[in-house]
DNA sequence: GTAGGGTTAG
């Protein structure tokens, strides 16, 4: 064993004999016993108990050689149970002691265990006593001093109980102090091991402490000690989770490794794939991914789940599930993750075939479904409207030990608010409500959406007000949900009014709010309103597609072909390029003035761009040449279409 | 206590 590494052949006998193994005794009379620093160590019970030490008894616990002291004891400890440094209350013993008396000795027991690389005791007494601090509110940053007992620092022994130090205050998200650590530490002309500062780093990101995590990656890189793959791999992920990828700063991180001679490994590839498919550049993740395989790098699931993720997301489920299968073939199993993903992806989209598919593949690979899973099979059931047996299934997993959470309950309130089944989703709602589940931000939204559904806007009010008098703040998504519903409802007034209201409270219109009073704005025929709205918004950020695709249709509803050409260049202007229902909504222009030649124009151009034909264009183009009497044009549409579809 | 992933609305 590595701690008797270095100790007299003796002395290893007899820890190896096991003679003071599971004796608590000696700590708990230390810690109980009023003791000076020229106190003995050992009363004359424990020399009889541990013969060893009774060479060692009249050493001073605190003597000028208190260094020397502290591998000898160490060998004292060894003998005893470890659960005794856990067990150990610092709290209990200063009330016993004093705080003053009580410090000292636990200074001595830490660089005990440091000087024979107990790290895990020392993490216990340090823990122990950052969390005094911590109660009772006392300066952290006397601790690095007084470990240090006012002497040069032992090179091993003071890093071993720094680097233990800095993960202590880490862990407690204390970063001041934990950087205060490091900072000291290279002071004194220390190297702080890679190890801890990569846990320091990694616990700033995860506190969402950037800026503290970039200075301390850089002090590394130039200061050293040098970063390793970990710490490559942390910084990695900071640029690659959540919602704000950075993609060039995460690629400079491969750029940084290659100059320090660091190999990416596997995590840090995946990480940096995760990071491209949410930053939106599935290609190239999917390129990394084809040239590790061609290039016999080591490969494993989480390097193929963000591409089946970034698929399913884009509704490519044809690609998702090559990519699954690809890497099947690749002799990478698929785990409960990619299972996951592919089986939400099937679902969001309805499939239900491909999903039970999918779900006997997991029970046949022994993949137990979780109440995660579970949740999205509740999506694929009422996205394929059958609503009574995603109850059902819900029903059945309560009976089969299943306990339900927020996400399944809200995702069935939330599917049936969506048909307007107001009553089986109040029943859901109280059945929570009941199990002790308080409805969050996204059940009101739910019920609030599927209140205006079915025209109780009272209703959906009611419940807006509830929702700030229970402290939740209505989300853009509940306020747009309520301007949608006044707007087609005609109330106009009403709904600019309640943009000006939820401004005020802080929350910003996007563009679906937008979208709401341009669409009324058109259905009123008040296009060169809707069309001074859109200039207006356009200053202000960007706008979706959708509001330029009501805009157009609605010139083109009102025989304003010019104006909807113009909106049109106004658009493209903006670098949005045009989609399915604005190539829909133009060809729709042209049949509705006979002009069949330019219509086929732009429906042949959509199809070269990769746009599919949708059944609203196709019928549209169908719709214009009937008008015309060319039945066998139509009919020929009428064919590939249904070949298409 | 040196690194990475999946579930709820328009």
């Amino acid at each position: 064993m590595q701690i008797f590494k270095g100790l007299c052949s003796e002395t290893k006998c007899l820890l190896e004999s096991g003679l003071f193994k599971n004796r608590p005794l000696f700590l708990e009379k230390i810690s109980s016993r009023p003791c000076h620093s020229a106190t003995p160590v050992f009363s004359s019970e424990e020399q009889e108990a541990f013969p060893f030490a009774a060479s060692y008894s009249a050493t001073p616990v605190l003597s000028s050689e208190e260094q020397d002291v502290f591998p000898l004891a160490a060998r004292v400890v060894k003998s005893l149970d470890g659960q005794v440094i856990s067990k150990m209350s610092f709290r209990n013993a200063v009330k016993v002691h004093g705080f003053p008396y009580f410090i000292d000795t636990f200074r001595v027991f830490v660089h005990v265990f440091a000087s024979v690389g107990m790290e895990r005791e020392v993490y216990s007494l340090l823990f122990n006593v950052v969390s005094y601090y911590q109660a009772f509110d006392l300066d952290m940053f006397e601790l690095f001093p007084f470990l240090l007992g006012g002497k040069p620092p032992h090179p091993e022994i003071s890093i071993a109980v720094f680097d233990v130090l800095m993960k202590v205050f880490a862990a407690n998200s204390l970063f001041e102090s934990g950087l205060h650590v490091f900072y000291q530490t290279k002071k004194l002309g220390l190297t702080p091991s890679i190890r801890s500062c990569n846990f320091l780093l990694k616990c700033l990101i995860g506190k969402s402490k950037a800026d503290s995590a970039r200075m301390l990656f850089e002090d590394l890189k130039t200061h050293g000690p040098s970063p390793n793959v970990y710490t490559y791999s942390i910084m990695m992920n900071l640029y690659c989770r959540g919602q704000n990828v950075d993609i060039s700063q995460a690629t400079d991180i491969l750029e940084d490794m290659k100059k320090s001679g660091e190999s990416p490994s596997v995590t840090t590839y995946s990480t940096y794939i995760n990071g491209l498919c949410r930053g939106g550049f599935l290609d190239i993740a999917l390129g990394i991914v084809r040239e590790m395989e061609c290039r016999k790098h080591p490969l494993n699931s989480y390097c193929y789940n963000p591409v089946i993720s970034a698929f399913c997301q884009q509704g490519h489920l044809c690609e998702a599930l090559e990519v699954f299968e690809g890497m099947e073939n690749n002799g990478i199993s698929p785990d409960h993750h990619s299972f996951g993903i592919l089986l939400d992806g099937f679902c969001k989209q309805g499939d239900v075939e491909n999903s039970f598919h999918l779900v006997r593949k997991m029970l046949v690979s022994g993949v137990k479904l979780n109440i995660v899973n579970y949740s999205s099979l509740l999506t694929g059931l009422c996205k394929a409207g059958l609503h009574d047996f995603s109850l059902k299934l819900f029903r059945g997993l309560s009976a089969s030990g299943y306990k339900h959470d927020m996400i399944s309950y809200n995702t069935l309130v939330n599917e049936f608010c969506m048909i307007g089944d107001m009553d089986s989703a109040s029943k859901l709602l109280e059945e929570m409500i009941h199990y002790g589940y308080v409805p969050d931000s996204f059940t009101f939204g739910s019920v609030i959406r599927g209140c205006c559904e079915v025209g109780l806007l009272g209703k959906a009010k009611e419940l807006f007000n509830v929702m700030k008098t229970v402290g939740l703040l209505p989300s853009v998504f509940v306020w747009n949900v309520i301007v949608d519903r006044i707007c087609k409802e005609g109330d106009l007034e009403q709904a600019l009014k309640l943009i000006y209201e939820m401004q005020d409270q802080g929350i910003l219109p996007n563009s679906r709010t937008y979208h709401a009073i341009i669409k009324r704005l058109c259905d009123e025929k008040m296009s060169e309103k809707a069309l001074a709205l859109i200039s207006i918004m356009v200053k202000f950020g960007s706008l979706h597609i959708n509001c330029f695709n009501t805009m157009i249709n609605g010139l083109v509803k009102q025989s304003l072909p010019r104006e909807a050409w113009k909106a049109c260049k106004g658009m493209l202007g903006l670098g949005i390029s045009l989609d399915i229902v604005t190539y829909t909504v133009l060809i729709k222009l042209f049949c509705r003035t006979n002009e069949m030649e330019k219509a086929w124009f732009l429906f042949a151009g959509m199809k070269k761009r990769g746009l599919m034909p949708d059944v609203v264009t196709y019928t549209t183009m169908m719709a214009g040449y009937r008008k015309m009497g060319d039945m066998v044009r139509c009919n020929a549409l009428a064919d590939e279409m249904r070949r298409r579809m």
